[in-house]
DNA sequence: GTTTGACTTAGAGTAAACTCTAACTTGTAC
DNA sequence: GTACAAGTTAGAGTTTACTCTAAGTCAAAC
């Protein structure tokens, strides 16, 4: 069990981002008596989760949109959810390659720079 | 030779996008008689370079400043551009590396969903 | 008992990178 | 000669993902 101060030096996302996230409804945080966010080791995984798929370039929105697919039906949706994932894999692959030819082309500058 | 159209074509870049990247000065372009565009192969190469920049997640702030530094005064600016470029390519390394962990994670979530 | 510091909310503001609109010119096709 | 396609401009609007502000609650420290 951890507060939003804690879960912010844990996932490095900003007590302001936290809000916002579930303002956004892409997760739900269960709350004390006095209102005060309560997070969990799931929700620690969820939001390293989602960490992950925004740093690899996923929307916001489609997370949200997969998270709720998870939530509302998890067993009928199984399926769906592997698709968007799959999905999102080819999608990471295809910006490594993209970043890699980016990053030689990159280097060549370099290499033309130090031979001046 | 170029019109606005064909770069546009070749580059993958929007007629906007190409407009606007003029108007917050990250390159000149010389016009016509009529005020029409026209691209030089230099130019076309510019473009190219400053997509492999933008695609890498250097900011057009950056890539406006790198530019400036090269129109001015290319030799004594030489050491400074070097210097941006590598601190570029170290930070790409290190988005490869991050997208790799990502990638991996991902990977395993998909691996969970198949074996339900 | 009041200051300090952490939490809360709704809602406004920001930054980056486009993206579009409206009004206009110009050259070619029918 | 008029319709159409492509070019131009200044400037407004959009999207995404935050980021901040103001006003308030509450518990512990001095």
């Amino acid at each position: 069990m951890y507060n939003i101060s804690e879960i912010s030096k844990e996932t490095g996302l900003s007590k302001h981002t936290l809000r916002y996230y579930e303002k956004i409804e892409l997760l739900a945080i269960r709350k004390d008596d006095k209102g005060h966010r309560i997070y969990k080791q799931t929700d620690l995984g969820a939001l390293t989760f989602i960490k992950c798929l925004t740093k690899t370039g996923m929307a916001l929105d489609q997370i949200k949109e997969m998270s709720r697919l998870a939530l509302v039906n998890p067993e009928e949706n199984a399926e769906r959810i592997l698709d968007l994932l799959q999905m999102h894999k080819e999608k990471i692959l295809l910006d490594l390659k993209e970043s890699k030819e980016s990053l030689k082309m990159i280097e060549a500058k370099i290499e033309v720079a130090l031979n001046l």
